[in-house]
DNA sequence: CGTACTATTGAGCGCTCTCAAAACCAGTGG
DNA sequence: CCACTGGTTTTGAGAGCGCTCAATAGTACG
């Protein structure tokens, strides 16, 4: 069992502009008076290490959070400290969404890498949505675009095989990193094979043949944590991706 | 392949205040004049009948639903017929919050018997709740609780067996039936069992033989489609249930 | 009463899990 | 530097759950 560390927020400004804005509103136009209003909203913190949480299910809920850079957890403890992973968050995702509902955490946020997160206060936000239309229908897509994403994870688990959870878990990564910038074809997996395969309903093992057998038929090459995707169309095939209705995956 | 209906809304006035209200704003305290503007917004329409679709996955969005009696199941149509079936929806329930992330409908959803629908515009929501912020935290609140939901469907096909997800989900109807003042332990099921397999992940097969086993041990008594059941701990059991942190199950 | 569909039941197979062991890695302290 | 330790990853062998295929039975509807 994790000991349970407490983080506090102090509000120390970083020269990270637009991290967390990116999630929030690049895809509709704020003027830039609104942007600067939501700017003095969202607080900074200092890098959080390995370990460390954002927040424990069950815990109030006060905040989002914005994974600027590294990479985030998100799971529900389960009893006897079994544990589902809900989700991994790249930069420029953001988390917390679920606990609006109950007005607290329905899962745990646990960093998995070194990483700077950004806060923000939801009842500030939700009170600066309430004056900007525009805010308050981006709040409105995030959520939905939760449930897609979700949706399309129920599709995953429910009717694909082992090869097919993990070729796309592995694109999905790809494309996810892409849209910040970062290589789609060499990145660091800072989850371990065993979260991997929690999150993807598999046994570790599993997972460890299968990342064998793509290196074997050169799909791509894994060193460790290391990942090099050497045939793309390849890996999509695998995962099972039909080129129809593409549309509604490149949100935001 | 089904025949597309595109069905109509008449705006039909149906003595039904409250139906779609309860989703919206029973959990939390709105004047009755601002009931009366929610409801100005509400449409009836005629009952639908079985196969008639509310939706199909790419429509533009317009609108949100609320089943008044009857089920609903919405879907994803995947290449060459196949579909996974992504919920069951009961009265009281709200049906198209995936609609507003890109603008249009990212499922089908199908009526399983005749039902009575209330459709909700959903601009004109948006901007009422502009205007009243106890309506806008509930839309969040609706959101967040989808979200919710999924996680929880993503836990059951990650980490149980057949077994397991056959009995939640029959204790999640009966808990969801319960909540509208329906029988909780003798009901009609709507969908097949094609469409329950679908939906739980499983074969056809699989399902008919374990309602056949649930019987023979004498948790539930099946006949056709209508299912009484016998022994709640028992399913309850069956279904992993743990009686820790049922808090936020018994969420609106 | 025939047709089509849905549900049930059986038999066999395969994918993935479980169990087990070895290899590898990271950190610690001698 | 190296041995020691705990954790993670890899690889192998076997078993079981749930799928597939197939046939029968039951139900709805014209």
């Amino acid at each position: 069992m994790t000991q349970r560390k407490i983080i506090s927020f102090e509000n120390i400004r970083v020269a990270c502009r637009s991290c967390s804005l990116n999630a929030l509103c690049l895809p509709m136009g704020l003027s830039s008076d609104d942007i600067e209003k939501l700017e003095n909203v969202i607080k900074r913190s200092r890098p959080l290490q390995r370990g460390e949480h954002l927040f424990y299910s069950g815990e109030h809920f006060h905040s989002l959070f914005v994974v600027k850079t590294g990479s985030v957890k998100t799971y529900t403890p389960s009893t006897e400290g079994g544990e589902q992973v809900l989700g991994f968050h790249l930069p420029g995702e953001l988390i917390g969404l679920d606990a609006i509902n109950q007005n607290f955490h329905s899962c745990s946020a646990r960093v998995l890498e070194t990483s700077a997160i950004c806060e923000i206060p939801f009842q500030r936000l939700e009170e600066l949505a309430s004056n900007l239309p525009s805010l308050q229908h981006q709040l409105y897509r995030l959520l939905s675009k939760e449930i897609v994403e979700e949706a399309e994870m129920l599709m995953l688990l429910g009717k694909r095989s082992a090869e097919e959870r993990l070729a796309a878990f592995l694109v999905s990564l790809s494309q996810r990193l892409g849209k910040r910038g970062l290589s789609t074809t060499d990145f660091h997996l800072s989850m371990s094979r065993h979260e991997i395969g929690n999150y993807l309903g598999l046994a570790v093992e599993t997972v460890s043949r299968l990342f064998s057998r793509f290196q074997d038929e050169n799909f791509l090459s894994v060193d460790r944590k290391h990942v090099k995707i050497l045939s793309m169309p390849g890996l999509e095939t695998l995962a099972g991706i039909t080129p129809d209705q593409p549309s509604w995956r490149e949100s935001n």
